[in-house]
RNA sequence: GGGUGUGUAGUUCAGUGGUAGAACGCUACGUUGACAUCGUAGAGGUCAUAAGUUCAAUUCUUAUCACACCCA
């Protein structure tokens, strides 16, 4: 008979869309006391799936599948965030193509063709969400800037704003000239960069004298206030006080002592520009120096430059004043050095720390309490070094800068009136109303700030808003703090850690228990995927080509703690492969006829092999579920993998075929039932993992039917052992190893596999006799024998084998060679030897027989006891061959 | 410079204070009525190096080397 094959295309889709329809991702209405309850880490809204997304959502997926299957009431909460300057940019691009530039339609316009762009392709990332199988309840989307998110964003902006959590203030920012917005600490890059550093002498004031300086960045000089040596530098002693005078420039900058000026570095002499480096901003703030900013927003010279210079781009700017540095002699020399530069992670443009009005959120102490939740474990990371990382640095916060100088985003709410006196509220009549109490005449106006909030921002409220927070909903109370969330390392600061502010803050709860931090995915040679390199593996390609069902598989059987993803398509072909076995395995359930037709009743069930299959099963089951709840799903998915392919397929389908040979009606009956039933069991345990492969045997077996629902409703295996199988299991496991030994030793004398052999016994062994009389169907069939024949002395084309340490004679019709065998016997006597002596060895010790455990002194004694009868019987077999 | 992690079979990775495991790959044989996207059998390891603790170290400690990542 033919079957058809799997195709995942047609059935992913379909049961995706028959899970969706019926609603069943949705948490079950009802009062029942358990709950799980996972967040979704916010797709950027212009994303595309990747690798990591595909990680990071089958992960989640596992715990949420098994935590619905073991009866908690679940909720997997999905949607996107605004990406506030990615999708501006978008936008901005596709504006250009027709010509047109933000500022023409002006603010409220272009955000208006935001929304477009977000209705068209907002959604796609979730879609493709939907073809990895992830079981979210659709039916929740939410997005950063929906109302309900957004008054939630305003509402957390205005209170913390009141606690004077958030303020307003004049610093030196990170900024982003191309974007010309400033950014946060944690979206700098530093990038390793071959530059020059620049020896440039500067003239003491009525002196002859030089005072020569190293900079990366010459350009710099125009807003030079200071020249700073360490104080404990005696080659400068002398100049401390003094004044120089700034070449090109010419403007005069006293020489001070900071020791931020380090001795080795350089000439150890520094020039100082509060107004454009961090270290220098800090060396004036001491130091009472002026600060001159050079700087427009577009990072070109503004009028406090020197007038030829006014106008050029900082790049030029440098060229040329170097020029000039040498054409007068100022420049000793150039040498080439590697550096850090600062790079936007948005723009890849060099940042220009830039003297700016911004809005902070005090970090430093919202920080307090979330370092309090993590120390007494009421949050607690997966794999747990994170914890030190997460202290570090949530330990040496720094304000956090909160507003961009964009349009797309939440408008911050905070209103000016003339004298630029500010009035922060969710609303501009409330603003109003505060402006009244201020201004005593009454003719003033309002202007709300222009700039917006930092996308995440909004992403840390993403636990709680997302659910209906400030409102107190229902699902608030059922589904706050959420069980746990499953994120990537490099968002730990970002998002989980203003997480745990904001959640803290406003809910008074932690908002998730637990963090799963899992890795990177990298290519098989274990590069980062990056588009330069042309080495990504798209997600969706490997879907359409193998099935979500092998991809999912794949990145979770390969999910260990702590280690990188290295994915190769050899991996996913592989796991493509277990899913035809599956596939196949249940053909020769429906070939034979195999169904469940009433509840099986265990205690009815007598064959060894189904008592055995089944202890086997209840092993795989609590090895699985363990092994999921501690979040080791590479052991999880190994175990599946293993019961399935070689403890069910290998020998259980195999210990099937005789029975059905067999004229035993009442065997034949249990078989069906019994097969059928592991393998709905088989492919309960499978779902968190291949979720679209087992809904469709499942509804193609028709189990609905006795199980009363879809698979993926249908409850978690949870069998308790029955005793009266037990003594079967050892039966089981002794024919496979005597089957196995059978099977080795044909290949060894290069008797073709196909080809029967007789067994019979030349020594009393009862154990063997008693096995081999029990399952004779079994092993004629499986282990390819004829029966059991009478020994005798003479006979010919013989070997005696020993199997489960007694000894047995195979023979056969054809001619044999003994001597391979000999040789391999002797080899394996020489190993024997070997550990028999180390053992005898360890057990003269007597400082070993003094301190190791009793039980491993003992076991070490068995095992010489047996290592030498099985050398005694080898020698004799060796000897039989002569 | 500070920190974290990783070095185990050809490859990717589990694992353990007391006989070293899996998957993939490889080799040989094979189309036996589920499956060649397969079956059977097999080869393959000084557990990075060195020292220490211990009756016993691949496992614990320390140092070294190599690689990766994070922070400054």
């Amino acid at each position: 008979m033919e079957f058809k094959k799997y195709n995942h295309l047609k059935e992913e889709k379909k049961i995706s869309d028959f899970w969706i329809k019926k609603g069943l991702f949705k948490p079950k209405k009802g009062s029942l006391k358990k709950n799980f309850s996972v967040v979704i880490p916010p797709p950027n809204v212009t994303g595309r799936l990747h690798m990591g997304h595909a990680l990071n959502n089958s992960l989640q997926d596992v715990l949420v599948r098994y935590y619905r299957m073991k009866g908690f009431e679940t909720l997997w909460q999905p949607g996107t965030d605004h990406a506030g300057i990615a999708t501006q940019a978008i936008v901005e691009n596709n504006l250009e193509k027709k010509g047109l530039k933000k500022n023409d339609l002006g603010r409220e316009e272009f955000i208006k063709k935001v929304w477009e762009w977000k209705e068209e392709s907002g959604g796609i990332i979730l879609d493709q969400l939907k073809k990895l199988g992830c079981s979210c309840d659709w039916s929740r989307t939410r997005f950063t800037m929906d109302k309900d998110l957004s008054r939630a964003v305003i509402k957390v902006f205005v209170d913390l704003y009141n606690a004077k959590l958030i303020f307003k203030d004049k610093k030196l920012v990170n900024w982003d000239t191309h974007l010309q917005t400033a950014i946060s600490d944690l979206e700098v890059i530093q990038k390793d960069v071959q530059s020059q550093l620049f020896y440039i002498d500067y003239q003491i004031e009525n002196s002859e004298e030089k005072i020569t300086i190293a900079t990366t960045r010459p350009e710099t000089m125009m807003g030079d206030t200071a020249i700073a040596v360490n104080p404990n530098d005696k080659r400068y002693s002398n100049f401390i006080g003094k004044k120089a005078i700034i070449p090109i420039v010419n403007r005069s900058v006293k020489i001070i002592t900071d020791h931020y000026a380090d001795p080795d570095q350089g000439t150890g002499a520094v020039k100082i520009t509060p107004a454009h480096d961090f270290n220098d901003y800090n060396v004036g703030k001491r130091n009472n120096l002026e600060i001159i900013n050079i700087f427009k927003k577009n990072g070109k010279i503004n009028k406090n430059g020197i007038e030829e210079f006014i106008g050029l781009d900082r790049f030029e700017a440098r060229k040329l004043l170097v020029r000039q540095l040498k054409e007068k002699g100022h420049l000793v020399k150039i040498e080439n050095i590697n550096n850090k530069i600062p790079y936007g992670d948005r723009s890849n443009t060099i940042i220009e720390p830039l003297l700016t009005e911004q809005w902070f959120v005090n970090a430093k102490k919202l920080s307090k309490k979330p370092i309090q939740i993590v120390s007494s474990g009421k949050t607690s990371f997966f794999p747990n070094n994170w914890t030190k990382i997460f202290f570090q640095w949530m330990k040496n916060i720094e304000p956090w800068c909160i507003s961009r100088q964009i349009w797309w985003g939440h408008r911050i709410p905070a209103w000016y009136d003339q004298n630029n006196n500010i009035f922060v509220a969710e609303n501009e009549k409330d603003a109003f109303e505060l402006a009244k109490k201020k201004n005593k005449n009454k003719n003033f106006k309002l202007k709300q700030e222009t700039d917006v909030l930092d996308t995440w921002f909004s992403s840390a409220l993403w636990p709680f808003a997302t659910l209906g927070w400030p409102v107190k909903t229902k699902e608030l109370s059922k589904f706050y703090p959420t069980s746990i969330l499953v994120t990537g390392f490099d968002i730990i600061f970002f998002w989980v850690a203003r997480m745990l502010m904001m959640g803290n803050y406003f809910n008074n709860k932690t908002p998730f228990h637990k963090v799963y931090v899992h890795a990177l995915v990298r290519d098989e040679k274990g590069q980062k995927m990056s588009k330069s390199k042309g080495n990504v593996i798209d997600p969706l390609e490997l879907i359409n080509e193998y099935g979500a069902d092998s991809l999912r598989f794949t990145l979770i059987s390969m999910a260990s703690p702590g280690r990188d993803v290295k994915l190769s398509k050899d991996r996913v072909t592989g796991n493509r492969n277990f899913i035809t076995k599956i596939w196949s395995a249940n053909n020769f359930l429906k070939l034979n006829n195999c169904k469940i037709d009433k509840k099986i009743n265990l205690k009815s069930i007598k064959l060894p092999i189904n008592h055995w299959i089944f202890n086997e099963f209840i092993k795989t089951q609590n090895i699985v579920s363990k092994n999921i709840e501690i979040f080791r799903f590479d052991e999880a998915s190994k175990h599946v993998y293993k019961f399935v392919w070689h403890l069910y397929c290998d020998w259980y389908l195999e210990f099937l075929k005789p029975i059905f040979n067999s004229k035993n009606k009442n065997e034949i009956k249990e078989v069906k039932n019994f097969s059928s039933f592991m393998m709905a069991n088989i492919l309960k345990i499978l779902h968190p993992f291949i979720p679209f492969f087992s809904e469709t045997v499942w509804s193609k077996n028709n189990y609905k039917k006795l199980f009363k629902k879809e698979l993926i409703l249908s409850s978690w295996p949870n069998f308790k052992k029955v005793a009266s199988f037990n003594k079967n299991q050892l039966e089981i496991n002794n024919l496979i190893e005597l089957i196995s030994n059978i099977r080795s030793t044909k290949a060894e004398l290069k008797i073709k596999a196909k080809l029967f052999c007789n067994i019979s016994f030349n020594e009393k062994s009862n154990k063997l006799k008693k096995l081999i009389n029990n399952n004779l169907n079994l092993i004629k069939q499986v282990g390819r024998v004829n029966g059991v024949t009478k020994y005798k002395k003479s006979q010919q084309n013989y070997i005696d084998i020993i199997s489960l340490k007694e000894k047995l004679s195979l023979s056969f019709n054809e001619d044999i060679d003994l001597n391979s065998q000999k040789v391999r016997i002797s080899q394996k006597l020489l190993t024997i030897r070997k550990q028999i002596d180390a053992l005898n060895n360890k057990l003269q010790n007597k400082a070993y027989l003094k301190n190791a455990p009793k039980e491993i002194v003992q076991n070490d004694k068995k095992l010489v006891s047996e290592l030498t009868i099985e050398d005694e019987k080898l020698r004799s077999i060796v000897s039989s061959i002569n």
